[in-house]
RNA sequence: GCGGAUAUGGCGGAACUGGCAGACGCGCAGGACUUAGAAUCCUGUGGGAGACCGUGCAGGUUCAAAUCCUGUUAUCCGCACCA
């Protein structure tokens, strides 16, 4: 069979037919099946494309199958920085060259075969999507959860524009690998830590893989403990550290302030003040380098001034040092050397004082430092409480005095947007002298991105340089104003793309709220695991935030994900045009056809684990599919030819049927896709030995029905070559709409079965039984077996256990 | 350091709640059909001559462990001075 050509052949039908669009009037039966859309930088699907979308299809066409009305669409995450690099090096327009590449881009899904519903597809780049970005954008302002404010911000020099905590990778650029260094900056930031509670509670209901969950929770890193207050000798200042051993808190000898602490340069002394002011220049200077280098020596100085504890009023003095980060917590600690490991460093090497206040709960461990719980000791009254209730109890006795207080504090950080590069959304915002920061009114949005702009970088974005689009009026009143000159984050526009999809053509809103609460969540999330932390969590901050301000009533967007593994190269390696490893399904599709390339994808690998490419396998599927289009073509002919007699075994026949249906079910919602071609191959053998010279009349109409359960079978895993089949076996009606085969649990009850005889643990003898037989039945069954008369001979049988249809283990 | 995962024949990989380890496929071997090869079909295929031994390694629980428990090694992924 010319697959390339039946490919063809129905894939226009397909589209004729409207086949894979989506009917609302059956909402009922909805399922929304959603692979990660993808960025159009490469003109040609990789490997890695078809192994998410090939594999997902198969599954949404077993969902519609089943009688779901599935939902399955697609489009491209066009903004973002590979466009715009690749016009800076060959002069070829972002949107030109984006443009292009979508278009042939959207030409391979198609051949692809897949039931994307093409009718919805969407464009992040285009005016008509980004409009409604900066609409959210403008909501998120408006609801408080979008701020501007100078903060020290990543800044990656090579792609010249700062980043997302979330795209730091070791202190380098997600994109380029090279450091990235601090700098102050004021920035856009979406207020995520609001939600950080309920990102991280929302996770225990959600049928994700066990490993994402963690990947974020780490992420959000809630810690409990407590904040406590330091005042300053000089009688003026004050500051809060936070901390999560309150308990410790009689053993404090100093306190350390992050270099970038703004108290810093107001507290040190002037004796001290060019040590500290060189530290905190090193600091900034010397921190994209020594971030990198694991196990850095810890360094610090004295800032020559005093606080108070405020549990002892004991003098304690102020350092600074590079291993407080300003970023977290409040941006000072306090030093407790006999019980945290880097306080420890930290004093021995400046000579501070180390008191112990824990001491081991059986007294034993003299060992410094001790970090561990223990019985509280040189803490006057808490003297003798566990380290837990002394945390309790001293920051309750602190609150009393107003110096101290319960707080959870949490890693996850303000969600930076700004971008400063021309391809991507640009910021809704216009700054006016009178007016201040002024949202662009809804009424004028889109604010469209402008395309003669010169857009090399060089630290300052691109837009600001362009006049006509910098310069405007301000909304409110009417005076000469400029725009916001950066674009937003490309994250921003994959945040909420899966609620656009069921209304991509909405032209008077983000989306129609009635229809996305019917269509979302999504039921199905399929995609790559290196989104965990960025794409999955801002999808449910957005998802969160809506909800809040009404405009949906569902709280997760995703409410089942699963990822999809990596294919390496044949040599077991990431495939790479460095390493010429590189795999291009084109080739392959060329040669067997895009079902057989799918169909191996899903056979040759565990669907999560993926592996390397293997060529053999390409072939066994090859011959798999030749394998079926014999047997149907045979069964054809002889229901022609009316031939007679017949000598078969219904039963064993059915049995098979039934037992590849009833697999087949389990697998595929496990995605579990290898092993259910496993099974088809299992029935397709089965098939083969029925597949007599001579037949009768009655045994051809159940040859003629095993067949098209084969056919309904294999379907979803190649589905043009199923349709071409279906429809030489005469059916109108595309394979797709007919009934999917339900197994019958009774063709599944064989008349005997076979059962293991083990004596002590070992298996001795196989037996057959009637499957209807009792515990003691099989007991006497198994004693009368010659072999285990003559193993057991006259010992004494201690104990016998019968585990119905799987072994009897005799104990002697 | 913290968190998550993986380890099973020559290879890719199976094994539901503990119950015959190695499904299915590749590869290999033998056979059939061919003048011959290719293709196709059939049979065999963890190791060992054998009693037996075998799921990274060492223990344990159990009548029974790839599966549960304790410890350990290797590899991969994520985070990493988070107070």
């Amino acid at each position: 069979m010319d697959m390339k050509l039946i490919e063809k052949k129905w894939q226009a039908k397909w589209e004729k037919d409207k086949s894979h669009s989506f009917d609302k009037k059956n909402m009922a039966k909805k399922y929304y099946t959603l692979e990660m859309f993808s960025y159009p930088s490469a003109a040609k699907l990789h490997v890695g494309h078809w192994y998410n979308y090939g594999p997902t299809d198969s599954f949404a066409r077993y969902k519609k199958m089943k009688g779901y009305e599935v939902f399955q669409p697609m489009g491209f995450d066009a903004f973002g920085l590979p466009a715009e690099n690749f016009a800076i090096k060959t002069g070829i327009h972002p949107l030109d060259s984006t443009v292009s590449n979508m278009e042939t881009m959207e030409n391979t899904l198609r051949e692809m075969g897949a039931m994307f519903d093409w009718s919805h597809e969407i464009k992040t780049c285009m005016p008509d999507y980004y409009k409604w970005t900066q609409w959210i954008f403008v909501q998120l302002y408006n609801h408080g959860l979008a701020y501007r404010k100078e903060a020290p911000v990543n800044w990656c020099p090579s792609c010249q524009t700062v980043l997302a905590n979330e795209q730091v990778i070791q202190g380098t650029c997600e994109r380029c690998h090279n450091l990235v260094v601090q700098k102050d900056l004021t920035q856009w930031f979406f207020k995520i830590t609001d939600y950080a509670e309920e990102l991280l509670q929302g996770l225990d209901n959600l049928d994700w893989p066990s490993k994402t969950k963690a990947m974020q929770k780490n992420w959000i890193g809630k810690s409990l403990g407590g904040e406590i207050l330091f005042k300053c000798e000089n009688g003026e200042d004050e500051f809060r550290v936070f901390t999560t051993r309150a308990d410790t808190v009689f053993g404090v000898s100093y306190v350390v302030l992050a270099p970038e602490h703004p108290l810093v340069k107001k507290l040190m002394t002037k004796k001290q003040s060019a040590e500290v002011l060189k530290y905190i220049d090193n600091t900034l200077k010397a921190k994209e380098i020594e971030r990198l280098s694991l196990d850095r020596e810890k360094t610090g100085v004295f800032t020559g001034a005093y606080c108070i504890n405020p549990v002892n009023g004991k003098k304690v003095p102020i350092w600074i040092s590079d291993y407080v980060l300003y970023s977290y917590g409040t941006g000072c600690v306090m030093g407790v050397p006999a019980h945290d490991e880097r306080d420890f460093v930290f004093a021995n090497k400046y000579g501070l004082e180390i008191t112990r206040v824990v001491k081991g709960v059986n007294g034993a461990n003299d060992d410094l430092p001790f970090v561990e719980e223990g019985i509280i000791v040189n803490s006057v009254d808490y003297d003798g409480l566990t380290c837990e209730e002394a945390r309790k109890k001293i920051l309750t006795d602190l609150a009393k005095q107003n110096s101290g207080s319960f707080k959870v504090n949490y890693r996850l950080r303000d969600w930076l947007v700004s971008r400063q590069r021309y391809w991507g959304a640009p910021i809704p915002i216009i700054y006016c002298p009178s007016c201040g920061t002024v949202p662009v009114p809804e009424k004028d949005l889109p604010v469209k991105l402008p395309y003669n702009v010169e857009f090399k970088p060089d630290g300052k974005s691109p837009l600001a340089k362009c006049e006509e689009f910098i310069n405007c009026k301000c909304p409110k009143c009417g005076a000469d104003a400029k725009r916001d000159p950066d674009t937003l984050d490309t994250f921003v526009c994959s945040s909420w793309y899966f609620l656009r999809y069921p209304d991509a053509h909405n032209s008077k809103q983000a989306f129609d709220s009635e229809l996305i609460n019917q269509m979302l969540p999504v039921d199905k999330y399929v995609g790559g695991a290196e989104h965990a932390c960025m794409h999955l969590l801002y999808a449910r901050f957005f998802t969160k935030a809506l909800r809040d301000m009404g405009y949906l009533n569902f709280d997760e967007p995703f409410k089942s994900l699963v990822h999809q593994g990596v294919i390496l190269g044949p040599d077991g390696n990431r495939m790479s045009k460095s390493r010429g490893n590189v795999i291009s399904p084109d080739d392959y599709v060329k040669q067997y056809g895009s079902d057989i390339f799918r169909m191996y994808l899903m056979f040759g690998f565990s669907y999560t684990e993926g592996g390397p490419w293997n060529d053999g396998g390409i072939k066994s599927i090859s011959k798999f599919i030749d394998r079926v289009e014999k047997i149907v073509t045979s069964v054809n002919d002889y229901k022609n030819n009316k031939v007679t007699t017949f000598e078969t075994d219904e039963k064993e026949l059915n049995y098979a049927r039934h037992y590849a249906i009833k697999n087949i079910d389990r697998d595929m919602e496990n995605f579990s896709f290898n092993t259910a071609i496993a099974r088809l191959m299992e029935y397709v053998t089965a098939l083969y030995k029925y597949d007599a010279k001579e037949q009768s009349v009655k045994n051809i109409a159940l040859l003629k029905e095993c067949t098209e359960t084969l056919l309904l079978l294999i379907a979803p895993f190649a589905p043009h070559f199923a349709e071409e089949l279906w429809s030489i076996c005469g059916n109108k009606k595309s394979i797709f709409n007919s009934e999917y085969p339900t197994f019958e649990e009774s063709a599944l009850v064989k008349d005997e079965i076979e059962l293991a005889v083990q004596i002590n643990s070992k298996v001795k003898a196989k037996i057959m039984v009637s499957s209807t037989a009792t515990d003691k039945e099989i007991e006497e069954i198994a004693l009368k077996n010659d072999v285990i008369a003559s193993i057991i001979d006259n010992k004494p049988v201690k104990k016998v256990i019968v585990i119905k249809s799987r072994l009897v283990n005799i104990i002697v």
